[in-house]
DNA sequence: TTTTGTGAATGGATTCACAGCC
DNA sequence: GGCTGTGAATCCATTCACAAAA
């Protein structure tokens, strides 16, 4: 393993991508896979694939390849998705009632525990198919604290987003996701994550156009 | 304008984030921005965003700045969102019903005009709050022709994602933007971005770790 | 004077290519 | 013989710094 060598971010992107495959293949029953055929299933290179896993350590055998098991395993630990992180809901909405029932998430050990609207209409009912009613965000302090809740995931209007994250961090999250259209303003040490599909969909309108 | 030069893929992601906060900034009635400003709106390099700019023609005045209304429009026709695109929804379920009622694709020129699903419970239902009657996939191939859908949007469960492309493919879509974990498998000249929420989180939860 | 547009310089990330190991 | 791990080489993207323009 290189000692202290700068890890690019692009790289634990990456890293998270090649546990999908590997998920699949256990349940196929492979065992062991080579560099050159992960790459394959990620679209990657091959080298790409051996430099990422080289900056936490080596897990591969000379000759033979990946054990799948243990590589799964290595890069959950990498990553910290060996074990459950509690997250919170913000806006109950149609965004936010999906991706509180998106089963990816729980498959991932990450685990709603309270959702939270500013609709007087929605405070006091409870989610079907999750058993969590939805709660005032007078209510997030208090909660955020005793369900130990570090992530949260703005789902609001757009125009409620700056207001939802600045009690985010009043309440003592320490990061969250952002699915509305805003580039947030926040303290330093409050990791964000974007999530607009709307620009994914202007790239693909942009290469379309272009090969015209 | 620099001719010729090629143009890094993530100029052209950052061009999409730069429209946002102009829109913003017209509805507050500021016509001028200088790229020291735009940049500090969108958490990057004011010389970044200057040569992003270049890359397709000279937008600004010097001494002066941009001109936000101009520089807008010069943005969606850069982007290719100065017009109508439509989209087919592939899956009705929670993130399908959350993704056609999400208003930013509407407000950016993206209308669904078709939505499938291939289980028999849900074809023939409408939509509520959209007029769209959920079609049974072997309308597929039809639809997209009559309709003229460009894009595809898979918000399948994973395991019929791969198979739900390949439909798109043979229908006729030049594009899909993915919602499942799933590396998709298509003939080179069809364009997907793949957009999965999972390892935004994964992301957040690695930094998390290391900041202890 | 101010701010753009852009070559040149820098800094990263990707890929190559091969030594090292099974 | 086959595949990993990794320094070196290459490629690409970002930032600097200043001439050009208003």
């Amino acid at each position: 393993m290189k000692k202290e060598s700068k890890i690019p971010e692009a790289s634990i992107e990456r890293i998270a991508l090649y546990s999908r495959p590997l998920e699949k293949l256990l349940e196929s029953r492979s065992f062991v896979i080579s560099s050159e055929k992960l790459a394959q299933l990620c679209k990657v290179n091959p080298a790409q694939v051996r430099k990422d896993l080289s900056y936490f350590g080596e897990f591969g055998v000379r000759g033979i390849g990946y054990d799948v098991t243990d590589l799964l395993r290595a890069i959950r630990k990498i990553l910290g998705s060996d074990r459950e992180w509690r997250l919170a809901l913000l806006g109950a909405g149609n965004m936010g009632q999906a991706l509180i029932r998106h089963e990816e998430f729980l498959k991932r050990g990450y685990r709603f525990v309270a959702v939270f609207d500013s609709s007087h209409g929605k405070i006091g009912k409870t989610l079907s198919s999750t058993s969590l009613v939805i709660q005032p965000m007078s209510m997030l302090g208090l909660l955020v604290e005793s369900l130990e809740i570090e992530v949260g995931l703005i789902a609001t209007p757009p125009s409620e987003a700056q207001h939802t994250a600045d009690r985010l961090v009043e309440a003592g999250v320490k990061a969250i996701l952002n699915f509305s259209p805003i580039q947030l303003r926040q303290p330093d040490n409050i990791l964000v994550e974007n999530v607009d599909f709307t620009v994914n969909l202007d790239n693909l309108a942009y290469f379309l156009k272009e090969r015209l």
